[in-house]
DNA sequence: GCGTGTGAAACGATTCACAGCA
DNA sequence: TGCTGTGAATCGTTTCACACGC
């Protein structure tokens, strides 16, 4: 009797996951679970602004949704709002972070650190929201003993010992194509039930487990689509200021604002 | 008259397309668009192998999708199957990568060149998929200057010479979050229509440019909710092989096969 | 009055089930 | 017989519109 072993879906909001029984809140509905981490975002930002109260229709506009569907959203998680008013920042800040386990900090152990690895390994968007590197992986003797961000690269042979050190349930896997699978069992097998793919491979696990993919070249496809239909349909709706044309320099800040 | 402009929304599927009238081919469906690379990338693979014929069950098993929602998805571009025996891989491919705009190689510029953006630039899957680096930008005076995969980076005040130099209308900003808006509007000015957004920002940009957002520190947080939902509701169904339990090294290659 | 919270309607995507053809 | 192609049914998501309460 072979256990029970899904195909994580491909595309972002592919997401396996098991859930049996519902627990006390209920669970989210994905396109909905997709959205909190961009309100919470937006969110923080505002309240380092200063600002205490957001109606849905400011807080919709700052992240691009209607205000409809952002209040149907939060809607999922009570109601934090108060009618005639808005929401107070600060709470529906706290409610939407508790609900997301920005609570806790996650321990992430990464394997593959080849050059999209190492970037993971420094990206600063992990560590602000709650996540903390603990462990990097890789079998290149090569990469073995350095160091990424002040913390030692390991040898993959060594995964079994690493990971239960550790105690992270969520990896982030970077390994050529090849290799994500066979990472991936002994990654679950050593209790990781969640895993973000940036391998371009369809990864199969168990039903407990949770598989995110991000597939770059893939993106970058879907936007290869967009312009060949541009440019087979050339003009339509009047020239919007059309093309490569007239370099003319507007706004040119020497440097990124840190 | 302010000129229309659109909120490039959030998550992956974001996507904002003008495409006013249709062209010859119908237009995807963004579901059925999303999944079309995973099915190519498969083919390829199929086809590497000397594999002639796949029935919609086989590579709906591969790449991980319902034979019905394989079927449906290739539908939309017209038959190219035959009853009873299933797909020709090279026709399929061929007719899929026609779709995509695989025919043709997609010059891309990339600007912010931090740990995320030089790993973008070195990334196989990029100019494996018909995509090439034509240019890379950053206003870092430690950066101009330096080259990345043999790409010299260029400043990011010469951006009006460099885009219309190399044509690219694609562009990937991997730039700081609050830098992304401004860098948007000045490659929107210069003709790019299609921008792979990895800042952690929302982009305003006119009707006609398409945007795809990939928030790499949303997809974490997207798997500490299913975390944090796995460890509430403890135990439900049988021990899974049971946590962080028995190192017993099961598979231990000693390097990524190439 | 104003903005939230929410049923109901509209829309889109997935699954089902089978007719049709090699 | 076996697998494609597709209408019909189902399910999920978004939008609409308005009752409710500050």
């Amino acid at each position: 009797m072979p256990p029970i072993q899904t195909r994580a879906s491909s595309t972002t909001d592919g997401s396996t996951a098991a859930s049996v029984g519902l627990s006390t809140p209920v669970d989210l509905p994905p396109a909905t679970l997709a959205r909190l981490p961009v309100y919470l975002r937006e969110l923080n930002l505002l309240s380092r602004t200063g600002v205490e109260v957001v109606s849905s229709g400011e807080l919709a506009e700052a992240v691009g949704v209607s205000p409809a569907q952002l209040r149907k959203d939060l809607s999922h998680l009570g109601s934090y709002g108060t009618r005639g008013v808005g929401y107070d920042v600060a709470v529906l800040q706290a409610q939407l972070g508790r609900e997301m386990g920005s609570a806790r900090e996650w321990p992430v152990v990464i394997v593959g650190l080849g050059n999209l690895g190492r970037a993971l390994a420094g990206y600063s968007g992990f560590s602000s929201r709650g996540f903390r590197i603990v462990a990097l992986v890789d079998p290149d003797p090569e990469l073995i003993g350095q160091r990424v961000n002040g913390i030692e690269i390991n040898d993959l042979a060594d995964l079994e010992d690493v990971v239960p050190r550790t105690g992270a349930a969520i990896a982030v896997l970077a390994t050529p194509a090849e290799a994500a699978q066979a990472v991936a069992d002994r990654l679950v097998h050593l209790g990781v039930t969640s895993i973000l793919n940036f391998a371009a491979s369809v990864l199969t696990v168990p039903e407990r487990v949770t598989v995110r993919k991000v597939d770059l070249g893939q993106e970058l496809q879907i936007l290869a689509y967009h312009e060949q239909r541009k440019s087979d349909e050339p003009v339509l709706a009047g020239p919007p200021a059309s093309g490569t044309g007239h370099p003319e320099p507007v706004l040119t800040p020497e440097r990124f604002p840190s």
